[in-house]
DNA sequence: ATAATCTACAACTATATGGTTGTAGAAATG
DNA sequence: CATTTCTACAACCATATAGTTGTAGATTAT
């Protein structure tokens, strides 16, 4: 798959709030789909399609364990997708160094809120 | 909107290269929509409903000037993904540390590759 | 004043997505 | 050995999405 493709997956796979939970709760530690699927209003296909597409964008990992598949988190797709992100701020910084604007170091840059 | 719907949205229009695209560009320097368009192979009401999708996620702010709309990244949005990226990986940095795994300490952690 | 350019949106089509129900095999449990 | 639990996937349906074509108004250029 190219790589644009799964970057497309990547942010794909984070936009559904379902999904994003699965991830947050696989990072603290392994679930089974079972138990995962005990935790959300839908029928256990639903939640099954969902860690699949998570285990496509590589955000999850499964490991089969007698009869039970155990998903966790992968936090290396997190930096990959952190690291996407720092390329979008250096551009934006790159604009503001090259411009020289002076007033745009008053616009709260890394400071209070 | 909630804010779990801002963020589905926010992920959802980063889940396409031809918008990744808009925004590096936009985040570079102002745009107008046609100039934009130009860059694409596709029609110029394809672009824009792109570019309307990233102005609901807050990914770029647009101003009209005469008949033109220039179309300008924002940072902001994409410090707010980092945000919650860098929750995923706390919570997966406190599972480590609850474990006080040491092996743990040995994967490169914020280290060298 | 007219033509060209820019933008906005409606209506449409094809495809993708999210969720359900049903079927079936593998493993754990009693 | 029989039952229960867990998982995987097919087929389906309703909705969302991505892109196109067409229409129209506002602004700029000639």
């Amino acid at each position: 798959m190219a790589a644009q493709e799964q970057v497309d997956l990547l942010f794909h796979a984070l936009a559904d709030a379902t999904r994003r939970d699965i991830v947050m709760r696989t990072m603290q530690g392994e679930h089974s789909i079972s138990s995962l699927a005990r935790s959300y209003a839908m029928s256990f296909a639903a939640v099954q399609k969902h860690v699949a597409l998570l285990e496509r964008a590589e955000l999850v990992i499964k490991r089969r364990q007698g009869r039970e598949q155990l998903v966790r988190g992968n936090v290396e797709a997190i930096r990959d997708v952190h690291a996407l992100l720092d390329q979008f701020e250096a551009v934006w910084r790159s604009r503001i160094d090259r411009f020289g604007e002076i007033l745009a170091t008053d616009w709260n840059e890394g400071g209070t809120t």
